[in-house]
DNA sequence: AAAGAAATTGTAACTCAGTATCAATAAGCC
DNA sequence: GGCTTATTGATACTGAGTTACAATTTCTTT
């Protein structure tokens, strides 16, 4: 099948729900897919007045458990009452290592956890659906000032 | 070095950083070196208040970041608005597979993970400090419910 | 052991992310 | 177009966690 936009994903999400496309939403998922970085609702809701887009915070947190049930984003982190997300549509599932003094953030992806992940299944019976993993460290950069303290 | 126990630990910490030591602060860590499992501050509430122990959710509150600091718990996860901690001290460090549908929770260590850290450690020049894998499935029950569903 | 400086306590007020309510509006289907 | 029903935005609410502050307690110093 021909790659399809997430926006087309999302529509056939709703109309199997039952739910309907509205211009609010419309707006709300192309602001998200123009950012390619990991986002939270309240810089999405900024950037969004900012370029004149008027949706309310509510329309926001209604839709993002549609598009995480649709398998668009994905919870990446919790980090000091924020929570963050990433689009997962068409991107390789990759995970995290973060530092935990400046929260610069990269990302990896290792085969050795889907392995992990079949060994589980079979010693536990569950049958797996994804995982994160969040490395925490220290950047160089942020060593280095360490250092000099 | 011969082992120590968490209150052992605790105080040299606080005596480390000018701070005191408090029969509240003594009994709440007591309460929580008690339960070997994985708790949240409420629940840690109920059950010292069940016990007749009178401690302010503030204090448990405010102490909890000192326990993290001095490396005697960790976070665990957060869910459902709720945060949960676990003992790492003189624990293994392991990770948590989890069910989506009843929170069940199976506890598992790899030492490919150790591995994986070692080579993010020289890939990306970060200092790694710790990490958390969260892997999320279906536990065996849960199947068995939807596949009768 | 008493005094004094400084940290800690509990209470209550507050913050802030996320949710629920509800009347007005709009999408989708005929 | 007209009808049914989902969605919207405003507003009120919830609940975890934080903060301010006066009263109290720890710990050090003598
Ligand atoms: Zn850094
Ligand atoms: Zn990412
Ligand atoms: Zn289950
Ligand atoms: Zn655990």
């Amino acid at each position: 099948m021909a790659f399809q936009s997430e926006l087309e994903v999302f529509r056939k999400f709703l109309k199997n729900q039952g739910m309907r496309y509205t211009p609010e939403r419309e707006a709300i998922i192309k602001e998200i897919f123009s950012i390619h970085d990991h986002f939270d609702v309240d810089g999405l809701y900024i950037s969004m007045r900012r370029k004149g887009l008027r949706v309310s915070k509510a329309s926001i947190y209604r839709l993002i458990p549609l598009l995480i049930e649709a398998n668009l984003i994905a919870e990446v982190f919790f980090d000091k009452g924020q929570t963050y997300y990433e689009h997962i549509y068409g991107h390789e599932h990759h995970c995290h290592l973060r530092c935990k003094e400046c929260n610069k953030i990269e990302e990896f992806s290792d085969p050795r956890l889907k392995d992990l992940e079949k060994e589980l299944s079979e010693r536990f019976g569950y049958k797996i659906l994804t995982h994160k993993l969040q490395v925490i460290g220290i950047c160089s950069k942020c060593q280095a000032k360490e250092d000099s303290a």
